[in-house]
DNA sequence: TGTATCGGATACATGAGTGTATCGTAGGGC
DNA sequence: GCCCTACGATACACTCATGTATCCGATACA
């Protein structure tokens, strides 16, 4: 990085395409196994280019799991004041489970996503930093999550049998786990998403109070 | 490896020295940045003798896993036993939380194994091969979990809110990913344990018909 | 005690990835 | 329209891991 203010238009845009491309490849064959040169030729450049932009491959990594984060974060802030805006959190007491689905829902979830994020995971495991960053941005996640179940909580009948931190972790780690189980078997992504809200689905009936028994 | 049946008792040591030094190598650094060089050196070889027993580092990683699938089934496994010997399962009323606790209860392990069942779960998720066989073993582990729940379900009282294969399911689920975030958390194997066990409690508890509410 | 064989050590050739130093060019300011 | 600078391309030198070919020693067996 030259400088950090002076990051032109046309710099930005090449290193999106050098994180689009790092995104791809990261997730194909991982951190380790991506050559330089592998991600520079997929987004269109050679080798100095990315030299010209970022020091190491390591940098450029935490640039991608950075913006990978903060989309993550953006989308469930995004869904949360949507349904604020929708008020349906008031009235939820039938809708409860349909409205927990459809905040944890990523419909747009697919392979290479969960790759991505199980790469960026298992490096979390062994960088302090990362891993720093990586549970910030799921606490932030699960503190999305946790607020629409205490509304829905708070405003209705409904009774959760957990914190709504609790409540809202347990969710978030459902979904991401049969994500992880749906491609492992190989499931396309219609097949992911339908394993993954499926999941969803039975925690939060789990943590609905009066669920059906077995 | 030259031939299945001729596997004398000093070749077969050798093969364990280096799986040991690869589980730790791999481990800590992943099996792309661990060097055959690295793993012979810590095993007290050098590359020589691991070529002569393996043909390249990821058959080291397949015959690795294989052994940690292995022995994380026959945990499992002996537990059970261990369990329907003492005839624990039929009066469990109010220690069947104890009883499920005590199922997945890992006390033995540590950060390097939570790395190297997460470097294998990566792998897994981009090779078939191991992807079948990672699943199998989860399905093993799953099926060991449930079918002591199904006993203790069966023999009392008490109900659970899920069948028992999503119940198993879920509290390995919670088991891991508590185990991964201590990790990542900077735990030690003390805190790591104490996390994990909780969180299957807590998972355990929200099982349970007559759980509490918040 | 000699010899054959197995198993591991050593040496070397090869290839791939990296980083840097230098070059070429497009685009903007004046 | 010209120059200058930013940005990316090219070329090259260096490192390091890999794999193979060969060597050496210990052990088993005659």
């Amino acid at each position: 990085m030259t400088d950090v203010a002076t990051t032109s238009p046309r710099r930005e845009a090449t290193r999106q395409k050098l994180r689009d491309a790092a995104a791809q490849t990261f997730a194909e064959v991982g951190l380790d196994a991506a050559s330089v040169e592998a991600i520079c030729e997929r987004a269109g450049f050679t080798r100095g280019a990315f030299y010209s932009n970022y020091e190491t491959k390591e940098e450029l990594f935490l640039d991608l799991a950075g913006e990978v984060a903060r989309e993550r974060v953006g989308v469930v802030r995004e869904r949360v004041a949507e349904l604020q805006r929708e008020g349906v959190l008031a009235e939820a007491s039938g809708r409860a489970l349909e409205v927990v689905g459809r905040i944890v829902d990523t419909s747009n979830e697919d392979r290479a996503g969960v790759l991505l994020m199980s790469e960026i995971r298992i490096h979390a495991l062994r960088s302090p930093e990362l891993a720093a960053a990586y549970l910030a941005q799921e606490d932030e996640m699960v503190a999305g999550v946790a607020q629409i179940i205490a509304e829905i909580a708070d405003g209705d009948a409904l009774r959760f049998r957990l914190e709504p931190e609790h409540a809202a972790r347990m969710l978030i780690t459902a979904w991401e786990s049969a994500s992880v189980r749906a491609v492992m078997a190989g499931a396309d992504q219609d097949e992911l998403c339908r394993r993954s809200n499926e999941e969803v689905a039975r925690v939060a009936q789990l943590l609905l109070e009066a669920g059906p028994t077995v």
